[in-house]
DNA sequence: ACGACGATAACACAGGTGTGCTAAAAAGAG
DNA sequence: CTCTTTTTAGCACACCTGTGTTATCGTCGT
């Protein structure tokens, strides 16, 4: 029997290649052959794996869409110390691209997006954008849920509308972040995030 | 004295077929070659007006921004009929893109902002987020600042912070819009807004 | 040792790209 | 009409792209 190598990981390992060379040159950036170089491969094994790069890019970016939702569900297991607000919070940071690494995955992910919206109706990448918006709404509505639930919430508000206010607030700064990182530092986001949850109090 | 054309519209013109372009088939479809046919000129004669194709994207994302703030600046003339909070939301229902032509704007407007953050530091496409991000962020601003002044805001607010937040908000339902119209819908926006606005309120 | 087969590399081809250069066309002044 | 300058089209070159095909390499069970 030949070498045997797991394949997923080494599609994994190719698909990170991709996101690095989408984030360095974007997403017009990342040919067959210039992932393969990032990956130290030679295009030839790169499309061993992925037999065109329709293909690799759609697994690359379902790849993210995997990982951020992981994420999000590995976040459950978050410190449940402080008060309810406290720990939304420390949730919510938990998503917003505040240090090097998501803040990469953020931009991978907004060359996605961009590339996505060309798409005209389903069946390309525009599939994997709507599993992550929705676990990020999840994510929002759970938090004010278990505001509501621990009586940390206004009376009288809708709970299905302050989540997404929620979710829009997010993207907006994390969208913010990326353009403009001088202004909208991790400090300012924690006050404002902090500001918001504080107007849900009764 | 040969055939004089107006340099400037002509070079709007071919921008602006580089938007379609960019729309349909991403910044990466966006060659001298495919915008000079959409245009409906001979490739020769966009590099006429453009010597290179880093000039052109660089004019038309720069004419992107520019077109942004004068879109901005005419809403000084909005209708002030109503109550602050109304007029407020008029206002920023004129940035959100809410009908085709603005969302039109709105992806492509996407397309290069994920471009430019692939570039480090300054001097390319990236100059010209900050311009844009900063009249949307003063639009909100002096909104916030009416509101105060109009006595129509909840005393002890921060009415820097809550003009980024509304920032924030503003971008992120923008964001939404695009990437999920179908939940995220024009009606949505409105109550999600006007939710906001009311919060602000004493 | 050997052979079989998964994994990798290499090459070939047609097509698209940016851009430098050159020839043609158009249009008003004299 | 003719000349002059601006504007447009066209061609050529080297380079990069995706992908099909073919050959080589490495590793294991026998």
């Amino acid at each position: 029997m030949p070498k045997i190598v797991d394949h997923e990981a080494r599609r994994a390992e190719i698909a990170e290649a991709l996101w690095r060379v989408v984030r360095r040159d974007g997403i017009g950036g990342a040919s067959v052959r210039t992932v393969a170089a990032e990956a130290g491969w030679s295009p030839g094994a790169v499309r061993y794996y992925f037999p065109d790069q329709e293909g690799l890019l759609n697994f690359a970016m379902d790849l993210v869409s995997r990982r951020v939702r992981e994420r999000i569900g590995a976040i459950e297991a978050i410190e449940a110390t402080g008060t309810l607000t406290e720990i939304a919070l420390r949730y919510l940071e938990e998503v917003i691209p505040l240090d090097s690494e998501r803040e990469a995955e953020f931009e991978t992910w907004l060359s996605f997006i961009a590339q996505a919206l060309t798409e005209t109706g389903a069946g390309g990448l525009r599939d994997h954008l709507g599993p992550v918006q929705d676990g990020l709404l999840e994510l929002c509505q759970s938090l004010i849920t278990a505001l509501s639930d621990g009586n940390t919430l206004r009376a009288g508000l809708d709970l299905q509308l302050e989540a997404e206010r929620l979710h829009a607030l997010v993207d907006g700064l994390a969208l913010h972040v990326a353009v403009q990182p001088g202004r909208t530092t991790p400090a300012r986001v924690h006050q404002i995030l902090i500001a918001h949850l504080e107007t849900l109090q009764p």
